[in-house]
DNA sequence: AAAGTCTGTCCCGTAGTAAGC
DNA sequence: AGGCTTACTACGGGACAGACT
């Protein structure tokens, strides 16, 4: 078992996670650790909370400085590699991040405590400060909107020294790029001193006193006080900004505002460029082509000679970056954004070396604990449980199904709202830090054509987020708070839509963006160990459809009740949601392996009891008779081929009449909402399926494993616990199983047991390693009071079931042997209809393969859908 | 080639905030 | 110091033209 590290350094983890990559150093002594209640003290004290992003007075901007040129020279022995920048530009994008417990180690010096000199690999450039990295990078694309560019707003916190990159390297690399004196680190001092003075007292931070222009200067002239996207932008340096073209300043204007910006055509761009691209957004020939940049020059001879079509051209040069660097999928997502321009030094061949070659989303991922050597964060498409040991990382309140996406040209269009109003709930049980992505649907890897977006507004006002850090597609949000449990809203992220021309042109891009409009937010959190590893948890929430006329015309299906019943049907299905035509139909199917339908059947729809919310529908029976549960799927459609997401089903063997409704476990993880949760004991779905008769609430939400504490079944039996993870995680049973007990005071921890022996090289929890996209799926709910009361009641028929039908739950569901991987589709011909039943297949597949007991074809799953490497492989250099 | 669909962009109203009076 | 006005933004919904299927 991993032990969670002491509560002090917990809390100075978070502080360095959170400014350590800022270049910060903080004189903090972390070597006695106090008592876990002291520091629940510590962290509960608004005092304490105020303070420590910042911590006022401990930073040494001395140090500071020397942090960004000497990425290991932390002044606290204590200061591990994750408070290095340095550390993490080197790792990430050569995937040399190794599971701690059976990979060699990487000299990553800061990862075991102390900071010898770092032995830098092949792979592990250390870049030191130079003056040349501030030069054109520190310009914002022109294209770009400043939304697509908030997250430079937080270049005033330093955070967003960060916004040299967008994809999963960079994300990863950020405090790497930080120390390195990126663009907008601009020296380290500097960027400290402006990042404290915003996060010391936000509200009181004032740009002017940084020595650059007032925000009152921008462009956009903004009004607020605080350091916009805007503001801080128009603090660069004019020569900088003269080296690009103005930025169109992205936000949307109202008639009359600065109609010199506004451009003769409506399918012009707002920006000011010369530019005449057909879409408005500034091209490469006017961007890319900018004699300031040395870089520009080269991306214009690479396009030049790739033969881009000008129809297609990218919005920012990075894109051009990734052509020139021969299409790999690793500088791919390295550059794709906007602010990768910051790493688009003047020196090609630094870039080169910075953008490490050979990254691949299809790499090897993990079949092991979700333990990582050092502070690197684990590439985002890495597999990782939701929970590990006592340790868990959820979602508790899922995002609204549909979230309306900005483009560049837009300005913003909010956060992620969910769907009872307010925001996307995470919860865990340790704080640390909280990164925030986009995957792609069920697929856990960065989402090609949408991007996090940091929406800077005034209502995080929570302890739990009042800080935000964003860097590009990730947000990272401290997480502060006692050590029982950490609810964070997340009120802070948008999505921002990319051009699809500009993704599509990308070399080797497969990743069609016509249709393909729906993402997941990713949710991670590192919690450092005591072993000096970290402990990475990952989830994602429900799919959320980010197109303005899918998201307004598709059905969506909030809830259905019952969620299961007998095979000859007949009961009455109530389904409720949104975007329901006068005229649906809901056609229930059962896929097989293949993903193919070998059972398709509409039901019949009660006009009489339905409207435009709520469809009644007869269910229809079941064409074939069955011993054991069967999960089918529905869709709502109300024509013109608008269908909602697939939503699971359940019949269960026998009649109505001929015998109550009993538990089935296997369904679990077949449950309505595609929530692979690893403990069925603490899965709302669990209960539904439990529960025939369970009404859905539709403000209930799919937990995505613990309930919270307030749950009624926080403290099981551990026998009874043993038995349900047993009867789901069957690949573990060979592995001692022991039953943890969690500290008073993390209540929150008390409800995981039956994990493994930490001892174990290769711990069975790690059979956990739901791929991340297992771990949410299905329309958004909210688990309604009801719900969680009557868990414990359907637990304990559960268990009842369990003792008295002891083979039943390892009759698993036929595993398919080879699931249909998404990469295989000809995105050409894709349709929504395809992305939904890809969407639903994978999730039912993964499901499957969790239900099959064979871990192989789990991780075959895995490997298929995420990396598409052979299993076994993980071992290995992941490269 | 035509029709329907989708994408990217713009328009506009509302609410909120800060500055100025 | 507090209230009012003004100016500006973010946010959100709608719609359009061109591209695409």
């Amino acid at each position: 078992m991993s032990t969670i590290k002491s509560a002090q350094e917990l809390d100075f983890r978070l502080l360095f996670e959170e400014h350590g990559k800022h270049s910060t150093a903080l004189a903090l002594d972390v070597k006695t650790p106090p008592s876990n209640q002291a520091l629940t003290e510590q962290l509960c004290s608004p005092e304490l909370q105020s303070h420590l992003p910042c911590l006022p007075g401990t930073v040494d901007y001395d140090h500071a400085d020397g942090l960004s040129h000497r990425p290991y020279c932390g002044l606290q022995q204590n200061f591990r590699a994750f408070d290095c920048p340095s550390i993490e530009i080197t790792s990430i994008a050569h995937n040399h991040i190794e599971p701690g417990n059976d990979l060699e180690v990487l000299p990553l010096g800061g990862a075991e405590g102390g900071y010898p000199e770092p032995l830098w690999t092949r792979d592990q450039l250390y870049l030191p400060l130079d003056a040349c990295y501030r030069e054109t990078a520190l310009s914002p694309s022109p294209c770009s909107s400043l939304s697509s560019r908030s997250w430079m707003s937080d270049l005033s916190s330093c955070e967003s020294f960060s916004h040299g990159y967008d994809d999963v390297e960079g994300e990863l690399q950020d405090p790497a790029l930080l120390a390195l004196g990126s663009p907008g680190c601009r020296g380290g001092a500097f960027g400290v001193e402006l990042w404290q003075q915003k996060y010391q007292h936000p509200s009181a931070f004032n740009p002017v006193l940084s020595p650059y222009q007032s925000p009152r200067q921008s462009p956009c002239h903004s009004p607020r006080t605080s350091v916009t996207e805007e503001n801080w932008l128009s603090c660069r340096p004019t020569s900088r900004a003269s080296s690009r073209p103005t930025s169109p300043c992205g936000k949307r204007r109202h008639s009359g505002a600065e109609p010199h910006t506004r451009s003769p055509s409506p399918h012009h761009s707002p920006s000011p460029t010369p530019g005449t691209s057909p879409r408005g957004s500034v091209t490469d020939d006017t961007w890319v082509g900018s004699p300031a940049t040395a870089l520009g020059s080269l991306l214009i001879s690479g396009c030049q000679e790739l033969d881009i079509p000008s129809k297609t051209r990218r919005t920012t040069s990075s894109h051009l970056g990734l052509l020139i660097g021969q299409g790999e999928p690793g500088l791919d997502t390295y550059q794709d954004s906007p602010g990768e321009e910051a790493q688009e030094k003047p020196n090609l061949a630094e870039l080169y070396l910075q953008v490490p070659s050979h990254y691949s989303w299809n790499k090897p991922k993990p079949g092991n604990a979700p333990l990582f050597r050092g502070l690197l964060p684990p590439p985002l498409d890495w597999p990782l449980p939701n929970q590990y040991d006592l340790i868990e990382l959820k979602l508790e309140v899922q995002p609204r199904s549909y979230h309306r996406a900005h483009y560049e040209t837009e300005g913003s269009r909010g956060s992620i709202k969910a769907t009872a109003g307010g925001h996307p709930v995470v919860k865990v049980c340790l704080f640390s830090s909280l990164f925030c992505s986009l995957g792609f649907d069920s697929l856990i890897r960065y989402h090609k054509h949408y991007r996090l977006h940091y929406v800077e507004k005034g209502t995080m006002n929570s302890p739990c987020n009042s800080k935000v850090k964003r860097i590009h597609k990730l947000l990272m949000i401290p997480l502060i708070g006692n050590l029982c449990s950490i609810c964070s809203s997340i009120d802070c992220a948008g999505i921002l839509k990319l051009r699809n021309a500009d993704i599509e042109l990308k070399k080797g891009e497969t990743d069609i963006g016509r249709k393909n409009t729906r993402v997941r937010v990713v949710f991670r959190v590192a919690v450092p160990q005591q072993d000096g590893q970290m402990l990475w948890l990952q989830t994602a929430s429900v799919p959320v459809e980010c197109s303005q006329r899918s998201g307004q015309e598709l059905p969506q299906v909030e809830s259905f009740s019952p969620t299961s019943c007998f095979v000859d049907g007949g009961e009455e299905l109530l389904i409720t949601g949104t975007n329901m035509s006068a005229q649906p139909r809901v056609v229930f199917v059962e896929k097989g392996p293949d993903g193919r339908t070998q059972w398709e059947v509409d039901a019949r729809v009660l006009c009489d009891k339905s409207s435009e919310s709520r469809i009644m529908v007869e269910i229809p029976p079941y064409v074939k008779r069955t011993v054991s549960p069967v999960q089918v799927q529905f869709y709502v459609s109300n024509g013109k081929r608008r269908r909602s997401l697939m939503q699971s089903f359940t019949y269960l063997p026998g009649t109505r009449g001929s015998h109550r409704a009993a538990p089935a476990v296997k369904q679990e993880l077949w449950g309505s909402e595609h929530i692979f949760c690893p403990d069925p004991s603490l899965s709302p779905s669990h209960d539904a399926v439990l529960r025939p008769d369970a009404a859905y609430d539709p403000c209930s939400v799919p937990l995505h494993g613990l309930p919270s504490q307030n749950s009624s079944h926080l403290h099981h039996p551990p026998a009874f616990t043993l038995s349900l993870e047993a009867s789901l995680f069957p690949q573990v049973s060979s592995a001692p199983c022991q039953i943890m007990t969690a500290p008073p005071n993390l209540g929150l921890m008390s409800v995981q047991m039956g994990t493994i022996d930490a001892q174990a090289p290769s711990p069975p929890i790690q059979t956990l390693n739901l791929s991340p996209h297992a771990s949410a799926g299905g329309p958004p709910r909210k688990q309604s009071e009801s719900s969680k009361s009557s868990l414990k009641s359907s637990l304990d028929a559960h268990k009842e079931f369990l003792l008295h039908n002891p083979g039943e739950e390892l009759n698993v569901k036929e595993e398919p042997e080879e699931q249909p991987i998404l990469g295989s589709l000809g995105f050409q011909e894709i349709t929504l209809d395809d992305v939904n039943e890809i969407i639903d297949r994978d999730i039912g597949a993964l499901s499957s393969c969790v239900q099959t007991d064979q871990h192989d074809q789990f991780q075959q799953y895995n490997w298929e859908h995420s990396s598409r490497t052979p299993p076994g492989s993980f071992h290995g250099d992941p490269q």
